[in-house]
DNA sequence: GCCGGTTTGTTCTCTCGTTCACAAACTCCT
DNA sequence: AGGAGTTTGTGAACGAGAGAACAAACCGGC
């Protein structure tokens, strides 16, 4: 059962690995328009805000592109850890749900620079079809399938209210979209097979306020103690 | 030296336990308007999307707050989660960087149903200043000390470009706040005491692609097979 | 008052992620 | 050519998190 083909290079990054790769890559980016052609692991690891030595492990998974004694080729390393994410080649994206937050989706330039392509805007709401966002039209939910097949899109937004974000969920999995982002606040369930990963505001702000609050009781403590 | 004070609650619930108490706490709320008074542990980790196990042990850290052969009481158990995250009080937010991004959080109602409140909407723009979003006025950035001084804001929200996101951060940190929510895609340096997280949505995007290009490889895998 | 059924709180174990520490490998200088 | 000085890649120790399993505790019926 277990064929493994060591095709290219051996698989199984560690999600945690795979999740810091980009922040490799945004400052490698950085690095190479500053014109620095090497980079050591030390320099790379304190722009991207990390151990070196754990950007030395996460590396080591792609494979060995560094000089012993010398360090990393800024531009050779941020093409090979491009080519391992997939962002050499261009995704299409669609976006459902274009009220406040879709519009900012959809306006955000950070998006094509990186090799994601907004191929849609879809909403359900009539009146907003027919309006052009960053030069796309908005268009009815009901075009999702044929857009999907058309482009071969593989990774949906929904930016949709909560209540509505499970129905678009599996609508999506039905056309094919096999990765979601999910910006509604809600737990979606789908299919073995399908990613889905979840940016939730409100939650980020719900666990800064209980360091807040732990930093808040510790001072009041000294001041009695 | 460690002086230990066991005052209320024992202290140090684990980082991702506090991550997800926010989950839980949405959960709760959802069952407590859907009219449900009490709740299995089985039942809130089915609608928080985890394990019954770890969402028992996630709550042993907060006390023992459960009735074994009965479950949990949604609304007690809800207060509970609030008090310890710190959201029955009210925190105020400074959001600075009023673009795209900073309009649609201006707008987003789910911040205050959930006790952060907006005291103030900064740019630093001057043809921003003056416009109100979500009624609230656009005032320069400049006005940040005053206005942090004033409502003792602990809590500032970064939306800016890139570029400007880490002297936004100094200045905020000057004037007295210690927890950052970053959507700019810049690694930001604080001085120990101050929290900072991050939302980068090109970040999950690229994840996503990561996954979604395995899944090809290993489809193409399987045919050539 | 006791017994069967149910559900929590917790212990144990395993996996995953992070950090340390160092040998291997490279460059540069003499 | 050889040695001093760097820097990578990785084995090993350590720590945190997740899941399985079970005893303790509770309810309701008799
Ligand atoms: N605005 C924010 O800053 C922000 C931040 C974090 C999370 N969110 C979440 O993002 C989601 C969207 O927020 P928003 O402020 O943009 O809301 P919004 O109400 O402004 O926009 C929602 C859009 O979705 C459309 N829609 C509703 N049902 C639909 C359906 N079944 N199919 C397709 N389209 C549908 C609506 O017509 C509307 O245009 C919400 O779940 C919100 O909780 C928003
Ligand atoms: N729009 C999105 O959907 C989206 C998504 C993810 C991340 N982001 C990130 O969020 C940030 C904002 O995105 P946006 O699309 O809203 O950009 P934007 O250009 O529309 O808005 C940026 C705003 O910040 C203001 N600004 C610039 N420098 C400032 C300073 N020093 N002090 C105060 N204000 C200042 C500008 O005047 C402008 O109003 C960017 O870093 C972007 O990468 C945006």
């Amino acid at each position: 059962m277990t064929a493994r083909t060591p095709s290219e290079t051996a698989r199984d990054i560690p999600e945690a690995t795979v999740a810091r790769l980009p922040v490799y890559l945004r400052a490698l980016t950085s690095l190479s328009e500053a014109g620095t052609s090497t980079c050591s692991s030390e320099a790379l690891a304190a722009s991207a805000g990390v151990n070196s030595a754990m950007l030395r492990k996460d590396l080591s998974y792609l494979g060995s592109y560094g000089t012993r004694g010398v360090g990393y080729d800024v531009d050779y390393l941020r093409y090979q850890i491009a080519r391992e994410i997939g962002v050499t080649q261009d995704w299409p994206v669609v976006i459902v749900g274009i009220g406040n937050l879709g519009h900012a989706l959809a306006n955000y330039s950070g998006f094509r620079s990186r090799g994601f392509r907004t191929v849609a805007l879809l909403d359900a709401d009539p009146a907003r079809t027919g309006e052009t966002v960053a030069g796309i039209d908005v268009r009815p939910f009901d075009d999702l399938e044929g857009i999907v097949a058309e482009h071969g899109v593989a990774i949906g937004v929904i930016a949709t209210p909560a209540p509505a974000a499970q129905a678009v969920a599996d609508r999506m999995v039905a056309a094919g979209i096999s990765s979601i982002l999910n910006f509604a606040a809600s737990v979606l369930t789908v299919p073995a097979g399908v990613d889905v990963r979840k940016v939730d505001l409100s939650i980020e702000l719900q666990i800064l306020a209980y360091h807040e609050q732990r930093k808040a009781q510790d001072q009041q403590q000294e001041e009695t103690a």
